[in-house]
DNA sequence: AACTAATGCAACCGCATTATA
DNA sequence: GTATAATGCGGTTGCATTAGT
């Protein structure tokens, strides 16, 4: 609630770190560990506030940071999550290994963000800047308003994840072949196994995931926005966002009744999965997120649903790199249903392909385009 | 060589959220 | 249930360095 006083003392140092001073700190978080941050300085002998002690831990003193140049796929990730859930910077970060949301921040700031303008890309939204007299340009906007809904509903489920996320529980791993998926209201249970091949994408790639979805099953044309989650079904109605301006009635009318959560539970001989949702050989896609993000993160992959043997539900390819500790994470799946998404796609003005086509082309477009190049 | 502009990054500020008494 | 302290987080600033003229 209240602000904490924090630099507002007189006599504390402020401004850049001395060498003795950083050589302080380490020392005293070596042999005591932070504690209290407010109590930490006069006990380390510094003269700064508590808050810039954290500061300057977390920032810059840390063992676990890695500093230096961004990678390209250290850059691709940034840009991908930054499409995904905006300027959470330290939920971006927990998904960059040894980089610090402020670094990430800096680095988006001062490189992304430009490269993304110099491309005709709005660092905002990440949908290509229009361009006026363009003969497709209704298309393009029909096809850009369709990739906004894509992902702000992705981005409204991560949010609404956060609202519920005390209230859900997840997942056992203790095998890593197999995925437990647990009800909300029932964790301790044995959950639903469904057996998984070993990993094929690289963890948390969003946007490869992505284009792997698409380069496996390419008829597929939307998705019909039913969200299983953790013992509950939601429909857009359902999530919480104070930023969402975008409305869903031609997907809210295709969801089915809500009355019964849907519960891809182990202990339940009859999963509550909706029949008119969950077909045979049903397409699904697995939103994954890390159960250890401050945010969610997701994966999308697919597989193949069959309603018909709960102990294989199987053809499951999980995203690389998951691993048991992600995998606690895995409370989510979005199922779509083939049949319905001629429909939905013709309601939504726009479809998957347009949407990978769109992906496909920033990312090529940064691949081709190094920090150290012209266009840059 | 001197000046200016641009860039990169560490650090700060202040609000929001969470923990605790 | 409420007030306060502690911490987290994102936006912003300011300074050092580099590039350009």
């Amino acid at each position: 609630m209240g602000r904490s006083p924090c630099c507002e003392k007189v006599g504390l140092k402020k401004g850049p770190w001395s060498p003795e001073e950083d050589q302080k700190l380490l020392t005293y978080i070596e042999h005591h560990g932070h504690g209290s941050w407010r109590a930490l300085p006069p006990k380390a002998g510094l003269q700064r506030c508590g808050k810039s002690c954290r500061l300057r831990w977390t920032n810059y003193l840390r063992p676990d940071i890695k500093r230096g140049k961004f990678s390209l796929q250290e850059e691709q990730s940034i840009i991908q999550l930054h499409a995904l859930i905006g300027n959470r910077w330290s939920a971006i970060a927990t998904h960059l290994p040894k980089r610090t949301d402020n670094e990430i921040k800096n680095y988006w700031n001062t490189h992304l963000k430009k490269r993304l303008t110099k491309l005709g890309i709005d660092p905002m939204t990440h949908k290509p800047r229009h361009h006026h007299g363009s003969g497709s340009g209704h298309a393009k906007d029909a096809a850009n308003i369709s990739h906004m809904a894509q992902w702000e509903s992705a981005r409204l489920e991560a949010e609404a994840r956060l609202v519920r996320e005390s209230k859900l529980q997840v997942i056992s791993t203790t095998n890593p072949n197999q995925l437990l998926i647990s009800s909300s209201s029932d964790a301790t249970h044995q959950g639903h196994v469904i057996n998984k091949a070993p990993p094929a994408l690289p963890c948390l790639d969003v946007l490869r995931a992505w284009q792997g979805t698409w380069s496996t099953k390419p008829t597929v044309r939307n998705v019909n926005s039913t969200i299983i989650s953790g013992g509950s079904m939601m429909s857009m109605d359902d999530l919480e966002s104070p930023t969402s301006t975008l409305n869903f009635p031609h997907i809210n009318a295709l969801n089915p009744p809500m009355q019964n959560g849907v519960n891809i539970n182990g202990i339940n001989e009859n999963p509550v999965v909706p029949s008119e949702v969950l077909q045979d050989n049903v397409n699904v896609i697995y939103g994954c997120m890390d159960a250890c993000a401050a945010t969610p993160a997701w994966f999308v992959e697919e597989g193949t649903f069959n309603s018909g043997n709960d102990e294989e539900v199987g053809n499951v390819i999980m995203p690389a790199g998951v691993s048991n500790i992600m995998m606690e994470g895995f409370t989510d799946v979005l199922v779509y249903n083939s049949s319905l998404a001629g429909e939905i796609s013709d309601n939504a003005g726009g479809n998957f392909e347009e949407n990978k086509s769109y992906w496909d082309s920033i990312l090529n477009l940064v691949n081709a385009s190094p920090s150290g190049s012209p266009v840059f």
